[in-house]
DNA sequence: AAAAAAACCGACCAAGTGGTCGGTTGACTA
DNA sequence: TAGTCAACCGACCACTTGGTCGGTTTTTTT
């Protein structure tokens, strides 16, 4: 364990700058020496720990992505008593990093399934992988919502968890220009009356 | 006039498959090379009716996305009577053409920009011009859906537009996956609840 | 302190990349 | 028929890329 310390240590520095990296300039346009030069490491540092470009992104996928996805994505709506507050309050908070120029790892997702879609099969596997249990998860969140008497019982959760996602993902890339601050506010506003649409009791 | 039919001719050519190429590939994992290639065509060629890269994809984009989103995503719905069939069957031709395999335009433009964000200011201002002009013509039929008696009053026109458009990007990027068919028929079912819940007469 | 193992260095390589440029082609003109 | 010029060719260039490898430094083990 103490001796795997320093490996892991240095293992993680390149994930961690690699993922903003490869984030902020896209994987293709961002190359190993980019992310080295900023860490002060040599390629022969690189290669010793990872096989390659490839691996050394999937690793930074199943290490980083797949947490920070459920921790922030999917765990705050998990099996909440009011689904709506849960999804309300969740999608505020990543919008709210997104906004401190933070990593968002809803958007990081949509943002690599978008680049990698057609050109790397493996690597869109793994991605594709996490939006599915993103989506599980709420099409759970949902249901129980509806035996609990949130949501009515003619609305078809699949649908609705895909639409949340697909909305989510989508405000996101508008949001890379300019007042993002009022795209976000706007967003939310248009959620909630969605949400709202899809209650046990319409109160409109 | 004559004369400048090859010209032109050959350029087509060469921003078709361009962007076709840069569309399915990548614009950064795309080189002039590979469209050539393809065209039969030399770097000389190429050189001689374009600048460079970028100066060829700004064309591209001014040339073939501008009028492409301009003709599929805005005119089918510009100033239609009711907004909420307009909107509707346009989404729907657009998710076809996509499930075809053909080229959908909508999500060309969503992925560009997803790809030239923070990475070319002046291809992603352009990308922004065309997303701002699509948004402002919903706005312009949401407003008339209002006065027309389609729209509650109360409805904020610019929420719901950037909500519309993002959930279309949104729904095309989880859509590359497997079960594009019925993802899409539930994003439309989702929108259609949507709609109605922004409508005159709430009928629910 | 010596040996062994782990971590890291950086020169090097082949395969591209965007872009240049002197030259060829072939249709049109004088 | 000779000349002109838009359109095109393709060898070439400087530079970057992912990846290799023999060697050095640092750390751990004995």
């Amino acid at each position: 364990m103490d001796k795997n310390l320093k490996r892991m240590a240095t293992m993680h520095r390149m994930q961690t700058k690699g993922l903003e990296l490869f984030y902020k300039k896209g994987y293709y346009n961002t190359s190993i020496d980019d992310i080295l030069k900023e860490l002060d490491l040599s390629k022969g540092a690189f290669y010793y720990h990872f096989q390659s470009k490839e691996d050394f992104f999937i690793s930074i996928v199943q290490n980083m992505v797949v947490r920070k996805v459920y921790v922030l994505m999917i765990e705050p709506i998990e099996g909440k008593a009011d689904p709506f507050t849960a999804i309300e309050r969740c999608f505020e908070n990543a919008l709210a990093t997104a906004q401190h120029n933070e990593l968002d790892y809803g958007f990081v997702l949509g943002n690599f399934i978008t680049e990698f879609n057609g050109r790397n099969e493996e690597i869109s596997k793994y991605l594709k992988d996490i939006y599915k249990v993103w989506e599980v998860n709420l099409v759970t969140t949902l249901q129980k919502g509806k035996t609990d008497g949130f949501i009515a019982r003619h609305v078809d959760s699949e649908g609705v968890a895909s639409f949340l996602i697909a909305s989510y993902i989508g405000i996101r890339v508008l949001m890379v220009e300019g007042n993002s601050r009022m795209l976000g506010y706007n967003y939310m506003q248009q959620i909630k009356q969605y949400l709202k649409s899809i209650a046990e009791t319409q109160l409109v």
